[in-house]
DNA sequence: AACGCGTGGAG
DNA sequence: TCTCCAAGCGT
């Protein structure tokens, strides 16, 4: 029990020298007055972070919160404008139940996140991890939070050698023998900090860690081998063909994709399914289209995607065609997705210079 | 329960 | 270039 309260003060004691400063932290000086951040703030920070680093999402952070200030002011935005907003960060799905999440809270909460993992956990995005870091970070509730950081803590201050996914359930019992009743919104980011700062995946930074002495891996000289993960199965490569069609007066044809699957809900250039072998398709438009001489690469989480990029100037809008003319004005190519970016910054050069295709 | 879901940086 | 991986969630 000494024990216990021994590690997470040693751990509180580092963490107020070596807290980083993010634009959605109360440093832990004002934190031990009494300052709680906005759990607006805590919310959009944590649901940005899943499985997204933290130089990533300071400046989206900055720009949600001054584009809407309130999560009753993100509940009222056009979803099209959030889903623009997101785009570059990737995991597009947090952006839908991001909304999803904000109207409950604003419409059937009055505009309060609650302060209990319970309820949080029933909301739209938010699943075990980012209900106990809320409820921790934003209410210092005593939740334990296990990410990605405090399973590679745990599993090397306790040697844990069984591979994830199988222990994380034990690593899970080990992260909450550590939880202290005070400070819990400080020790869930030191913990979080130490793993993304010091007890790093490769070469941690054991001469410096404040919890070095009683740390089993460390003193077997296993620690950079843990925690022991099953292995992925290789990502295979798929090939697609896209369609960017320029009107005469900027305006370029886009196509809102499938709320659900890859890219879900995103604009995109109007293209063929994705798949191991070229398939057959319909061209959005009937035009004189030339292909491009490089292709498009661009690796997702399951697979690599080459893609071949057909362009057309048209003089104006034709007879038929799929999809949505979006005004030079109105375009922005940094509301697509980058994989759909890449696309632009080829199919830009060769569709500028030339006049109409046909 | 295992898989689908983005992106950019580090080594 | 290639592999790994980052404050996970939904289905």
């Amino acid at each position: 029990m000494d024990q216990k309260r021994d590690k997470s003060e040693i751990l509180l004691a580092w963490y107020d020298e070596h807290a980083r400063l993010m634009p959605w932290r109360v440093p832990p000086a004002q934190r031990q007055l009494g300052v709680l951040p906005d759990p607006y703030h805590v919310w959009l920070s944590e649901v940005m972070l899943q499985q997204t680093t933290v130089a990533a999402v300071r400046d989206y952070f900055v720009k949600f919160t001054q584009m809407w200030p309130t999560v009753s002011d993100l509940a009222a935005a056009d979803d099209g404008d959030v889903m623009a907003a997101w785009a570059g960060l990737g995991y597009y799905a947090r952006a839908r139940n991001l909304l999803k999440c904000a109207r409950v809270v604003a419409h059937d909460l009055e505009g309060v996140f609650p302060d209990n993992e319970a309820a949080l956990l029933k909301l739209p995005g938010i699943g075990p991890y980012t209900a106990a870091a809320v409820s921790a970070i934003a209410f210092d509730v005593p939740a334990t939070v296990l990410d990605g950081n405090v399973e590679r803590v745990m599993a090397r201050q306790f040697a844990v050698m069984e591979p994830l996914p199988d222990s994380k359930e034990a690593l899970r019992e080990l992260a909450a023998s550590r939880t202290p009743q005070n400070r819990a919104g400080d020790y869930a980011q030191a913990v979080m900090d130490l793993g993304a700062t010091v007890c790093t995946p490769r070469s941690p930074h054991c001469g410096v860690c404040p919890w070095a002495d009683g740390c089993v891996a460390r003193a077997q000289g296993i620690a950079a081998e843990l925690p022991k993960k099953r292995k992925k199965a290789k990502v295979p490569t798929r090939v697609g063909v896209v369609y960017v069609a320029r009107r005469c007066d900027g305006a370029v044809l886009l196509e809102q994709r499938p709320d659900k699957g890859l890219l879900g809900g995103m604009m995109g250039w109007p293209g063929s399914d994705w798949a191991q072998t070229q398939i057959d398709h319909d061209q959005p438009l009937d035009a004189n289209w030339r292909t491009l001489p490089e292709t498009v690469r661009h690796t997702f989480t399951h697979f690599h995607l080459h893609l071949t990029v057909m362009v057309t100037n048209i003089p104006d809008d034709p007879p038929v065609f799929r999809g949505v003319f979006v005004d030079s004005e109105r375009f922005d190519a940094n509301a697509l997705p980058t994989v759909m970016r890449k696309v632009w910054k080829q199919a830009q050069l060769a569709l500028i210079e030339t006049g109409s295709d046909r």
